[in-house]
DNA sequence: AATACTATTATTAGCCC
DNA sequence: GGGGCTAATAATAGTAT
């Protein structure tokens, strides 16, 4: 079992399931640096994305407790 | 010149020029770590970030190349 | 403010269960 | 699909210019 890791290239997964998998990784590590520089450095943001199959998963963290997009 | 960095806290950045640095940083890094999802995993997202003063840096990457919001 | 450096931490690809 | 592991890459805090 060699873990040999490739430098990442960046364009389209072709294999779905490592889509997929990519997909469910990266989304909550970029949730996360989202709400970090959200909290560090005290603004608001928004991050919408949404997954190939038209799942919406919406961030919008607030300094205020209201959410950039609540009136929506 | 020791470089012993802290173990990051994620909590405001009470110092505002660091806090500036940060942002600017960070900001950058976050834009690209969605770029890098959205071409991996073929997916539309945006991120929309305010700075502290109230400048808007938007981010709408598309497949398509339709922004998300490209209607607004 | 912007850029560069680099030690260190943080993220994650590939694997297994 | 999800969770854990670990080596390897990637991001970045602190520093300097």
């Amino acid at each position: 079992m060699k873990m040999v890791r490739q430098k990442t290239q960046i364009r389209k997964i072709e294999n779905l399931a490592a889509r997929q998998v990519t997909f469910s990784k990266r989304r909550r590590g970029l949730f996360k640096k989202a709400q970090e520089l959200s909290t560090l450095c005290d603004i608001d943001l928004a991050l919408i994305v949404f997954s190939a199959t038209g799942k919406l998963f919406h961030y919008s963290p607030s300094r205020s407790g209201k959410g950039v997009f609540s009136e929506l």
